[in-house]
DNA sequence: TTGAAAGCGCTAACAC
DNA sequence: GTGTTAGCGCTTTCAA
């Protein structure tokens, strides 16, 4: 920078105003630094800077992974949108109990970025605690937690009128399909599970816990296991709600390996409408994590620059359902009709 | 950090050497500064070391997007092993043109990182001249660069085995499918087409160029229209290599749907293996992105601290032909057989 | 509108 | 093994 100011015959300070882009600096002496610095090939130091207006620049994410559909759209929204803000995003991946014992031990976000977006993490209280004293905002996404400003979807509406679809459609026997996650890594899982069985609850149809299956998620051969054990039932479901569009699709394809065509013997939902659920003609939930990030870092930023801001605002984003081709009325009749609601036609 | 030194009864450099976890510091002093600095739940501002350090303890990573399963893969290997080295990861989004020439006019990397990670782009010479006056070393992946550190497989050499796959197997109309990408976005993509075209060419099959295709991406009806014309040409493909398996499971659904059995009718040969591909029992060529995170991530590593490291090494890793059930030989014995390579069985 | 000087929080070189 | 001191590159008073 001492650099810059000596080729354009000026102090440092008028460097440093004119870089930031202040209005008092005279137009003349602003080309000049400014063709000094490109000349230098200058750029400032975020470092330095920082250290003196206490500001880092930098929005902190923390997520499981990046390898998911759901993270990879969120924080592909969140990228350009922090560039237009002059901020950048650096991502901490914690995958597994271990490495998050390590983060929140270490919290090495402390005094380094302006504030933290953590997504769909199931803090204990120690955890959120912990984050409370960052000195930051942190902004809770997909998760909602008492008192912190969170984004996210209505799970347990969202996959409660999920299931009523089903039910609307004639389905009594309606199985719930899940992954297991890393303990503490399941928030929405848990949420859409509740909506499930409030669904049914509603609509008089016993819960029967051996039409809720746990798959590894990814696992070709567990989702196999699962669709067998759904079959073997001695009165096997005629639709499956899975909690992700991922699981669905594996479904799907296991029960067309065993000649079981979707939806004419099952029907299959899923939950999120990423692209496959277009292409597998998949009916399922919509929601948008390409605008839960950008609702959040807008927050974020908020929070940020008014430090008295509602701290214990929560977003809630919306959820659609999209009956595509995969839902279908069950393949016959089942004797019992009388708890069914009267109200809400197909149109759920 | 005064503060922990005053709670501890030690100097502030007694402090930082504790903290930065060098030897020369008794253990009882450890003790009382640890204990002094949990208590006051303090971390070290990476800002204000790396302003004397000269080193920022970023890794600089530049993506064209993050809703990728590349990305997702190779960045979600990417972190842990940052983590472990003390470097944190900043993320670069930079999705279209218009961003990018943003980027390099501004170049929000330089004195911010320690070392720059480039995926996926196709650079222009300019560009890599930009990037080359950074200051720190720069890595490229899923891309070759002349004389610069590069990590990425040989696209060519795969997609002619790929390739080989489908003429050993009888095929000798063969479709290439690939995306449209926003210019200079595509590197691996040109090169699969010169792979296809090689093998075709070593084979004596001549290039047909209605027999390469090109749909936007992620585009349903763009993959439909592509499955159209490949299907009303005169004489129509038996065989479809698609660029990536996103791509081919968007074909095969296609095919599916206008009643054309896969690989009965038409095989479809996808490059990634992805999640997807197994799912759909594709046949792919597989590729692994996390160990391409990984091998640049350690090779940035390695050139940090030696300053004096070859710099222009290069990394291929390997790909592998997985054969599954979308590949099989074409219905029906093509006429003219005289070209046929003798050489190379079914094994390619 | 501009410059001089102080200091942000840390580390490194040197003394003890 | 520990403390003292200077200074990293910037921004921010304050004075001119």
């Amino acid at each position: 920078m001492a650099d810059v100011a000596e080729r354009a015959g000026v102090s440092p300070s008028t460097v440093s105003r004119t870089l930031r882009g202040l209005t008092s600096v005279s137009p003349q002496v602003r080309t000049r630094v400014e063709e000094a610095a490109r000349e230098l090939n200058f750029a400032i130091s975020r470092q330095a800077s920082s250290l003196v207006t206490g500001r880092t620049g930098v929005m902190a994410v923390l997520v499981p992974t990046l390898d998911s559909w759901f993270m990879g759209a969120a924080l592909s929204s969140l990228g350009p949108l922090l560039r237009g803000a002059g901020m950048e995003m650096t991502v901490y991946v914690v995958p597994d109990l271990a490495e998050r014992a390590e983060f929140f031990e270490r919290l090495p976000a402390r005094r380094n970025a302006d504030a933290l977006l953590v997504f769909c993490f199931d803090l204990n209280k120690e955890e959120t605690a912990r984050l409370d004293d960052l000195g930051v905002p942190v902004i809770y996404i997909s998760q909602h937690v008492e008192g912190r400003p969170s984004v996210y979807v209505d799970d347990v509406a969202a996959a409660c009128r999920a299931t009523r679809h089903l039910i609307n459609l004639g389905h009594r026997r309606i199985a719930f399909a899940h992954t297991v996650n890393a303990r503490g890594f399941s928030f929405s899982s848990r949420d859409r599970l509740l909506g499930y069985r409030q669904a049914l609850t509603e609509a008089d149809i016993p819960l029967d816990d051996d039409l809720v299956v746990t798959t590894p998620p990814r696992d070709k051969r567990g989702t196999t296991q699962a669709v067998g054990n759904l079959l073997s039932l001695r009165e096997p479901p005629t639709a499956i709600f899975a909690e992700q569009d991922e699981l669905a699709a594996s479904l799907i394809l296991s029960l067309r390996t065993v000649q079981i065509e979707v939806p004419e013997r099952i029907s299959v939902l899923g939950f999120d409408d990423q692209l496959m659920a277009e292409w597998l003609d998949l009916s399922t939930v919509a929601q948008s994590p390409s605008d839960m990030g950008r609702a959040a870092a807008e927050l974020a930023l908020e929070l940020i620059n008014d430090s008295d801001a509602d701290l214990s605002q929560h977003i809630v984003l919306p959820t659609h359902l999209i009956p595509r081709g995969t839902t279908a009325p069950p393949p016959a009749p089942q004797g019992e009709r009388e708890g069914n609601s009267p109200a809400e036609g197909r149109n759920a």
